[in-house]
DNA sequence: AATACTTTTGCAAACGTTTTCATTTTGGTT
DNA sequence: AACCAAAATGAAAACGTTTGCAAAAGTATT
């Protein structure tokens, strides 16, 4: 059993390897010029004394960390959990560990978060949308930190971003709805103060309502908040009312989930009764009964191709340099639309 | 706009409220040592030049890294996501930051993970259930990193467990059915080779229908993952067999919703012609239409529990001591399960 | 005003690596 | 065998903190 004071370091392994603290490192390091039996010593000293490297005393050599940050505003349901999977393998595959956290919409709490990760030294920030504190955005030019900003795109942006045109998801959302005939059409969208993903979804709807001169009735305008079982709440109300829209859109799958689970509890057929749409295209909502029609937004992809580029960015030590990779929204016909 | 060579540490902020570098750390560590005038000047410089405290330098010195590591099999789906973020917020509010990583069901992956976070010296590990390779027990026992493992409870673990008797849950949910009258239970559960989440509620289960000598076909066992859509094919090749069982026992409440989602699609009526169990009550269970009958784990007390009682354990440097805590599993009666 | 505490601050030695520079070893040419 | 370049290794100085110990500055007691 081994005992706790002797502990292991790159010096008990030099130590028993025969050979210097040096050579230790570069056999980690920078393994190829270091002669192959030396090498072998020093991995089975290693293998022996159970050592593992302190990456703490690299980074404070100022080496990378190996870490990068990932902030999102929730994991609680399906909204995030595919980007931050693949954003995470990503990050993982290029050899670094992801500090993560969330902040549940309050970009207060977002700064702090973030604020706490740069005391770790992160190599490399990703945040979801482009809303953020000011201070957020100083803080991290300040530092020179490589950070992307993941679901919006925007060609004015202030960070590195990798996302879809909201706008755009809004407007196709609407357009199908009117394509259908639908004139009398309810929306369903989460507060959009601190959210540019609700905000510019909602405009890019009710443009395209505005356009097709369809009225816009306030009692049809609710606002819904990113859980199942509030959404399923809130639009349980708007169902109750006399004159109901003929289509529901909202702002995300989440909501739409919510209204479509509303509308068969109080005995309505979906769509004969009343239409529903999404926008997100969420793990499962391809598979509801009836499927959701939706707006895809390429969840997976936005991740990789953001991992992938942070990695990259800060291998290269890029961290001004700002780059933005616009995804295709695409139009999900499914059965939970249909003409009035 | 400052310049990026003049890099801010411990030392100048010294230098710019005219006191030692000591009295600078102590401001931040022990702040009631240390004057209020002195503190008041040592504040006002670290604003000044922005100094960012840097984790890594502190670690190096023996003091803990601030992190916890976290590993867990996935977040792409809701099974984890409530202890996920009760934990991460119990470790937030203690102060970590957390590391966080999935392996995909893959204790190799697992592993590997455990390893890579060890070398970032985080304080503490919480890992998701009982099963894990042999070296990963030796790395946290020989490290002496305290250790959580949340979701199963075992008197005879050998880590600190947090979590519920996952036989008892699988022996409610039989004897649930039983006792509606149900004789021909179709079980869908997960591989249960590295997983002992879905084996011993697979064996609770077992044990209940062979004491009310219910028959077990294996035509009406199958082997289902835990993805909605995947659950929802897999049940659905079940369901054109002819000869129908007249209730479903699933793993947990993923495979029952892909098991409702399939019954509807196919155009059964639940619970008329089928009835559907689940076992978990993850978010969203109680909310699909009909509600699914389940049988409730509580995660976010399990991860705040786990998180908390981390916490506390590296505090008091207590790696060694296990202590297991069970949770209460309670059958949710709901509207998918009904007399055949 | 001198003494004895107590509180506050500073000095300097860690902490565990990496990397520059210098030195030794190796291998290839004559 | 002598020489030279290239490859491998080692010595030591960093990196940015924290903390034990000692010195200095207050504060209370005579």
């Amino acid at each position: 059993m081994r005992r706790q004071r002797d502990k292991v370091d790159i010096l008990a392994v030099a130590k028993a390897a025969g050979v210097s603290p040096a050579t230790v490192s570069r056999a980690f390091n920078h393994p190829e010029i270091v002669k192959p039996p030396t090498r072998k010593r020093v991995e089975k000293a290693v293998a022996k004394l159970g050592y593992i490297r302190n990456r703490a005393a690299q980074t404070i050599h100022g080496r990378r960390s190996g870490t990068v940050g990932l902030i999102v505003p929730t994991i609680t349901n399906s909204i995030f959990s595919e980007v931050v999977q693949a954003f995470s393998d990503q990050a993982d595959q290029a050899g670094f560990a992801v500090l993560m956290a969330t902040h549940g919409y309050d970009l207060g709490r977002e700064l702090h978060v973030l604020r706490k990760f740069l005391e770790h030294r992160v190599d490399g920030v990703a945040l979801i949308g482009l809303d953020h504190r000011d201070a957020a955005f100083t803080l991290l030019e300040r530092q020179g930190v490589p950070s992307v900003a993941m679901w919006s795109f925007d060609p004015a942006s202030r960070l590195s971003c990798f996302g879809a045109d909201n706008a755009e998801a809004g407007r196709l959302a609407a357009q199908h709805l009117l394509g259908l005939g639908h004139h009398r059409i309810g929306l369903a969208f989460a507060p959009t103060a601190q959210n540019e993903r609700a905000r510019y979804r909602g405009e890019g709807a009710m443009a395209a309502l505005r356009e097709a001169q369809a009225p816009i009735s306030d009692a049809w305008r609710i606002e819904a908040v990113y859980n199942v079982a509030l959404a399923k709440q809130a639009i349980l109300n708007l169902l109750q009312g006399e004159e109901l829209p003929t289509a529901l859109l909202c702002g995300n799958d989440i909501i739409a989930q919510g209204a479509l689970l509303a509308a068969l509890h109080v005995g309505l057929s979906v769509p004969k009764d009343i239409s529903i749409m999404g926008i997100g295209d969420f793990p499962g909502s391809a598979d509801l009964e009836p499927g959701l029609c939706t707006v895809r937004i390429p969840a997976t992809r936005i991740g990789q191709s953001a991992g992938a580029h942070l990695a990259g960015a800060i291998r290269d030590g890029a961290a001004a340099t700002i780059h933005r990779e616009r995804f295709d929204v695409a139009l999900r016909v499914r059965a939970t639309t249909a003409p009035p």
